[in-house]
DNA sequence: ATGGCTATGTAGCATAGA
């Protein structure tokens, strides 16, 4: 099985993109983020038409998740658990025998931010849920946009990111907290490439230098990890015109 | 170089992203 996770930064403007990438890449589920668009105008038929199944929560400008799959993505649920929230950033679902959660964790925007305190509160909340939910589903991967570098590697410039949102202690140790639930981070169960990264910023010609950070993740629950055979970044989609700020996430299993 | 670029909502710019 091949899932994917995807900051699209607008469905509207990468839907053309999304489907050459579906037809190439032929994953079997698709996790995406930043949507930007409200239920009513997902693109649901040109998805379909390409061979997918999809389930979605959106809202107006910011935000939204969905999650595409070739087969119909089963026992949907929204948000995270017992965190009342009204920005949609969360969408669950069965596909095959894999529970996959798609994660938009917020940006967090600086440390003496509310917008700060409100990702470590999320990723609490996102922690506590996540521990339950695994207990419940043996084979469970959460991937998406997670808004944090997990270690220095992950950083084109350490020093000059050190202590900043995306790098900070306390985020860092959010990330940690998920993987001492029993997940692994699926990218770093091979050798890879140095100066790995899935965001670049679209000024200063940050992807032609090399100016990026590694901030989407997949997740695998230890049995899902087992049996991890791949994972990558395709950092080619960030070639595209108009491309996305972000590349897709891949694991294979 | 606290700028740089992109997308959205909305009709000039403001907000957000990371």
């Amino acid at each position: 099985m091949k899932i994917a996770a995807w900051n699209v930064n607008s469905l509207k403007v990468r839907l053309p993109q999304l489907l050459d990438w579906l037809a190439r890449e032929q994953p079997d589920a698709v996790c995406l983020q930043e949507t930007k668009v409200e239920d009513h105008n997902f693109p649901l038929q040109d998805i379909e038409r390409s061979g997918y199944r999809a389930v979605f929560s959106g809202q107006k400008t910011y935000n939204g998740v969905a999650i595409l799959a070739r087969e119909s993505p089963l026992a949907v649920e929204h948000g995270v658990g017992g965190f009342v929230d009204a920005q949609k950033r969360v969408i669950s679902a069965t596909v095959k025998d894999v529970r996959l959660v798609c994660v938009y964790v917020p940006n967090g925007q600086s440390l003496d931010s509310d917008k700060y305190r409100y990702k470590l509160d999320w990723l609490k909340a996102l922690s506590t849920w996540l521990d339950a939910e695994s207990k419940k589903h043996a084979r469970t991967a959460v991937l998406g946009d997670f808004n944090i570098a997990p270690e220095d590697r992950d950083v084109h410039d350490p020093k000059a990111w050190e202590g900043q949102v995306l790098c900070s202690p306390a985020e860092r140790a959010a990330f940690q907290g998920l993987i001492g639930l029993g997940f692994k981070d699926s990218f770093r169960l091979f050798d890879q490439p140095e100066k790995s990264f899935s965001w670049w910023d679209y000024r200063m010609n940050a992807f032609q230098r090399k100016m990026g950070l590694r901030i989407d993740h997949i997740l695998l629950s230890d049995g899902l990890a087992r049996d991890c055979k791949s994972s990558r970044i395709d950092i080619e989609m960030r070639r595209n015109e108009r491309p996305s700020d972000h590349a897709p996430v891949i694991a294979g299993f």
